[in-house]
DNA sequence: TTGTATGCGTTATCAC
DNA sequence: GTGATAACGCATACAA
């Protein structure tokens, strides 16, 4: 059995709101005692029980962050950063990964209502049940959303602006001398990937040309995906001369296709891929791509969220942030 | 403020303690007043408090995933597949980065003895100390071991058999022809390392080879260390011909520095690496690399670590996981 | 400065 | 079948 306040009391031979308070560095307790008290609980090596503490002053310092996805590289390196700022404030994270599963997410959510964490982070994730969210909104809990659009913006959200991305990258793609830029993306019904699409139709507009659907390629965010995207493509009617894919993993597969095939990047094809991990670095030739800026989302969300906890945050806040675009090899014309 | 068990049990006209029961399907509850109770529940979204039936019952639900660090793609999948494992039985996780830091590791420890988890799995990491663990350990704290050696094996571990990885690819290499292979690894002092360090010799001295000490070389386990230690053995007076090297971002770095200096793989040098992370596959040439078994780790260790918080494991258990070769191009000699 | 009493929200042990 | 009540370990308001 774990020693307790009231052994160390009974030892010291003092009421267990004493040892409470000589514990916690509180006013109100004698030198000699608290120094009696203090070489006690290092002897006997103890431990507040911290759930007996949270029952007390309803405070866990424990926060959720629930992922959408643990195979995006750039999710985990978000979690990285948020777990850094945590531990910097003494807080412990709990990781949930929902996998898109609705259901999943909101028995997660119950971590919030179970008074297990004093708050939530969210990554990313689909288009939010905002019946869902805003239950647990509307019940003051605190949390904060990353890099997911809600149809109302209720809740205080740190979010990239993937509309501005992409128009960045067809945008340079256009400055190569590219003009038939297919996009790889994900289904129009999320709101995050739909914003993209918002970016390729406003850049194409924006320098008079027109968009060709066939274009445009909704598929999902794997490997594998990506790799048939090529293909699909390529049976179509209009052969691209450059890819935007828009999501890492896809990404990747993209690549693979394009090199199985024979062709050369950029000779063949352009490319603009997703996130800046170790492998679009490596990889031959070095990928262009839209990166997020992992450790910024990390750290306003986790701020955001602290002050939420701690009531010092007025209102709902949003804060965007642009990705930046890396350009390397992968999407520069040999050729003008 | 959130609604509790009392809240219902006075809206139903009854004692909490029948809540309880109805709420937790144990026998002794009339059909009619369960009916009441549930529904009353259910209206008013009632959530027990974690924290206080943690407290009754000593028990949260919740284990701690000590990481070492996060860097390492390997450890993310296997933190993947804990919280798949986790999730099934309805545990949550608890994410902890010690960064190698034995200070964070200790005081991520104290998780264990304040109570807030049931268990914890550590991954990877450097030699434990074992009086820290044995620590606890001795205080019956679940814990197992993932990919850590220990002075003396007290842990409930399960481990990846290090030394027969190396063997296997050195024995690999032979095959193929190459003799002076230079082994890129961590320090000696490393239990880990020093287990690679051991294979390697044991696979020059059943062929019948003698080692040259030169060959060996120990580095930090970061990209850079990587790239600046092919660079630092070209300076040496012996070249190799093949390159072995154990950890996965040290890979990687090794791969850029030798396509930088303009040389070839496998043709100048062959190379085995460690890590089947998506990099590996995608990259040119495909590399030949050592995989730990991730998925298999992950849940040998959760279910160790269930058995003994349900005090159903008797003893300290060891296993021990080969890890796979997966040859690819990296390491196919051209010309035999 | 210190001690007493009470509450946090559950579960469990008794009675009835 | 149901209801008091103690207990879990801690913090805190109040009294001394």
């Amino acid at each position: 059995m774990q020693i307790t306040l009231k052994d160390i009391a009974r030892m010291a031979g003092v009421a267990e709101s004493t040892v409470s308070r000589a514990l916690n560095d509180k006013p109100g307790v004698g030198q000699e005692t608290k120094a009696k008290i203090l070489k006690l609980a290092q002897k006997y090596n103890y431990r507040p029980n911290q759930l007996a503490r949270g029952l007390a002053v309803n405070k866990t310092n424990m926060i959720a962050v629930i992922l959408a996805e643990m195979d995006s590289p750039g999710n985990i390196e978000i979690v990285k950063n948020i777990e850094k700022a945590a531990e910097e404030v003494d807080y412990q994270i709990i990781l949930c990964n929902t996998n898109n599963d609705l259901k999943k997410e909101k028995s997660y959510l119950s971590l919030l209502e179970a008074n297990q964490v004093d708050g939530a982070i969210f990554i990313g994730g689909k288009l939010v049940s905002s019946q869902l969210l805003r239950l647990s909104f509307e019940e003051k809990n605190p949390m904060v959303l990353v890099n997911r659009l809600a149809e109302e913006n209720f809740f205080t959200s740190v979010l990239t602006n993937y509309s501005q991305g992409i128009y960045k990258a067809v945008e340079h793609l256009f400055e190569q001398g590219f003009r038939k830029i297919a996009l790889i993306c994900g289904d129009k019904d999320n709101l995050t990937e739909s914003e993209k699409i918002n970016g390729y139709y406003q850049a194409y507009t924006e320098a008079g040309f027109s968009v060709n659907e066939d274009l445009i390629f909704s598929t999902g965010a794997d490997r594998t995906s990506g790799y048939n995207a090529f293909l699909e493509i390529m049976n179509r009617d209009i052969i691209p001369d450059a890819f935007i894919s828009t999501r890492e993993l896809t990404t990747i597969g993209l690549v693979e296709a394009i090199k199985f095939g024979g062709y050369f990047i950029p000779d063949d094809f352009a490319v603009v891929g997703y996130g800046d991990n170790i492998l679009t670095s490596v990889i031959d030739p070095p990928l262009t791509v839209l990166n997020e800026p992992a450790a910024e989302l990390a750290k306003l969300s986790f701020d955001f969220l602290l002050k939420l906890i701690k009531d010092k945050l007025e209102g709902q806040q949003i804060k965007v942030l642009t990705p930046e675009l890396i350009v390397r090899e992968s999407s520069i014309a040999k050729y003008n």
